[in-house]
DNA sequence: ACCTTTCTTGAACTGTTGGTCTAAAACGTG
DNA sequence: CACGTTTTAGACCAACAGTTCAAGAAAGGT
């Protein structure tokens, strides 16, 4: 029928996404996605419409990675309190790894965008429940297992763990290992 | 001598404050803040050399102003539990109340800049501990007062408590008053 | 009344932005 | 192997970015 498009949506949108990670919505041009995708401008555009459009499946694409990243780690064998703590400090690590800091985003788009953009506000503010979702999740279990006190409110607790890992991502910006594992272990403590 | 200068450095500096705090270092442009300050975009380069060494002006008067607020917060009377909880949740208030959700101008720019400006890193880094400096001092005079626990590591706790802080004003881009607060209360159960 | 100095202003400048368009090339199909 | 359709690379565009500059304007010192 007709020509068949050369490349791999889902590389170039996993390869748009790093880019958008690293540098921001507004921070990254179209000659940046162009470079980092290795597709040119006007196959970008004929792709995905528009820079604004492409950032949107990229977002997309990024919360379906972290939920089934989040998947595993929740289901990891081991104590509520270990699998939570192991779950954060594994974040930070793959933070610290790379060789710029990038932090979350998620949380760099709340930034950067939800104050003026409401569309984006709610879509980010859905992915973030979510993510307290799999929290709560996690805990509601170990109470179940008796591995929790009773008197915890999951959904308060799981609250309280995504705003420390919104933290944690911020703060990944700008401290090292020890301090953010102490954080983490501090958190963590009630459990 | 020569011409005095119109304009007053201070209020210039604060309208560009809120201009960057706003919309961020690279979403502001010159003609921005010239519109913002009341300021022409040359007067504005010749007072200051360059939008970049504004922007650091900007985060100074900033760093300064949270100082300001700090130590009124943490002077308050009443035990020490509540004065941290209260000293939260009016940060949250006061993001609350904006018309437009902005953040914290340290955290913003961390995310915006840390990764690729080292200088700006560190400048960011030493800002954010010295806040931690404030929590922890707050925390050793309620262990002094009898006010706090012994076995609390009150270095480690404020750590995390700044940490909470920063979690919170990416978490407030998206969320209302009613989780925020309940966040701020499990952050500080352990107190 | 003039001189010097620093200030203000608006225009001008260069590079880049997000985005469009086109002409040529590439493909599956019949 | 020609068909009709798509993809593609790159030229192209107006708008805007960050910055500079020449010209004039307001003070004080002489």
């Amino acid at each position: 029928m007709s020509r068949p498009r050369r490349f791999d949506d889902d590389v170039v949108l996993s390869r748009a996404m790093e880019a958008f990670w690293t540098n921001g919505y507004a921070g990254t041009s179209p000659a940046q996605l162009a470079e980092a995708t290795g597709v040119s401008k006007g196959s970008l555009y004929n792709a995905f419409s528009s820079k604004r459009a492409l950032f949107e499946k990229c977002l997309d694409l990024y919360h379906q990675q972290i939920r089934e990243l989040a998947k595993g780690l929740m289901d990891h064998p081991g104590p509520t309190r270990e699998c939570l703590a192991e779950a954060l400090r594994s974040v930070v690590d793959a933070d610290l790894a790379q060789p710029q800091r990038r932090g979350c985003l998620i949380g760099n788009t709340a930034v950067e965008m939800a104050g003026q953009d409401p569309d984006i506000a709610a879509k980010l503010r859905r992915m973030q429940d979510e993510s307290t979702g799999w929290f709560a999740a996690r805990i509601e279990r170990g109470q179940r297992e008796g591995d929790v006190r009773r008197d915890l409110d999951p959904r308060a607790f799981a609250e309280h763990l995504a705003n420390t890992l919104a933290g944690l991502r911020v703060m990944a910006m700008t401290h090292e290992a020890p301090v953010l594992y102490r954080i983490i272990d501090t958190a963590l403590a009630a459990v």
